[in-house]
DNA sequence: CATTTACATTTGTATATACAAATTTTGTAG
DNA sequence: CTACAAAATTTGTATATACAAATGTAAATG
């Protein structure tokens, strides 16, 4: 990935704003893969992430602000994220009954098999997405990344 | 950063899984930062980086298929991002006498005393972003990215 | 020169996201 | 027990983004 040739400048970018941009360019790139590896399960980035969180759960519900918290992008409105999943047939929701101000989302057995399936593509993008980088490399990188 | 500690996991992520969301995660942070900076302008990351490519043009005007060239992250609808440039009175728009189809987009005088106050405001929000990381440490960083 | 094809932009529509206000339930202080 | 504050979710609204279709203009073709 060539910078100045993406954005078809022929100036010298400082070094710092170079790196935000850069950053930003490789970000793009990554969801547009990610988005359309997913596309053929007809679910968002964020609603994979869900369904992965709702996993982890190991059969224990979860309720709308621990997915809030867990989510890699948060956003302010995971009660209509968790709709469309809902609609879906991934997850069931259903109201506390110790806390009734909470709402218990669980994952389904469909919501499970398909979740599988969509490893399985994203696994497939981070490869493809990766394929140049040796695992030091990548391990430098991940290092480099904690210093943000 | 540490990625574990922010989405609330104890299982070992794989290390390619772990480097996607850790550049998500990053990447959030970073949009966040800048969205904070540019808010007292009213323009959003979009539209600085519009105005930053007039700029660029020392004079010349561009037209929107241009703009959407160079954008850091294309966007479909290029009309409507000039529009809110326009209402603010930072760019001029008109039709372009030589080909009836293109438009002519100009910054104005005003678009470009503005945009120095804001190039202060995002080069001090990247100091803030990147006070952690050595020039050594930028370069490798950069080199790192250019493998995506 | 009429017709088709390509180009540049605009518009429509659906979905996503951000932020604030409203709702419902719970806990607690007097 | 009543009033009040806090917690958890929902709803409303404005704006952003993605994608497809529509519009207007120019160039190419026969």
């Amino acid at each position: 990935m060539n910078v100045e040739q993406i954005i078809k400048t022929e100036k010298k970018i400082p070094l710092r704003s170079r790196t935000i941009i850069h950053l930003l360019l490789v970000n793009t790139k990554i969801t547009e893969i990610m988005t359309l590896a997913l596309k053929p399960f007809g679910v968002s980035q964020q609603q994979f992430n869900v369904l992965r969180i709702l996993r982890g759960q190991q059969g224990k519900p979860a309720n709308l602000s621990t997915l809030n918290e867990r989510m890699v992008t948060k956003m302010s409105n995971t009660t209509r994220l968790v709709d469309k999943l809902l609609a879906k047939g991934f997850v069931n929701r259903a109201v506390c009954p110790s806390n009734r101000r909470k709402i218990e989302i669980l994952i389904t057995p469909t919501g499970l098999d398909a979740l599988l399936e969509m490893d399985k593509a994203i696994s497939n993008a981070e490869k493809k997405v990766l394929k140049k980088m040796s695992n030091t490399e990548l391990e430098q990188f991940n290092s480099l990344l904690d210093k943000f």
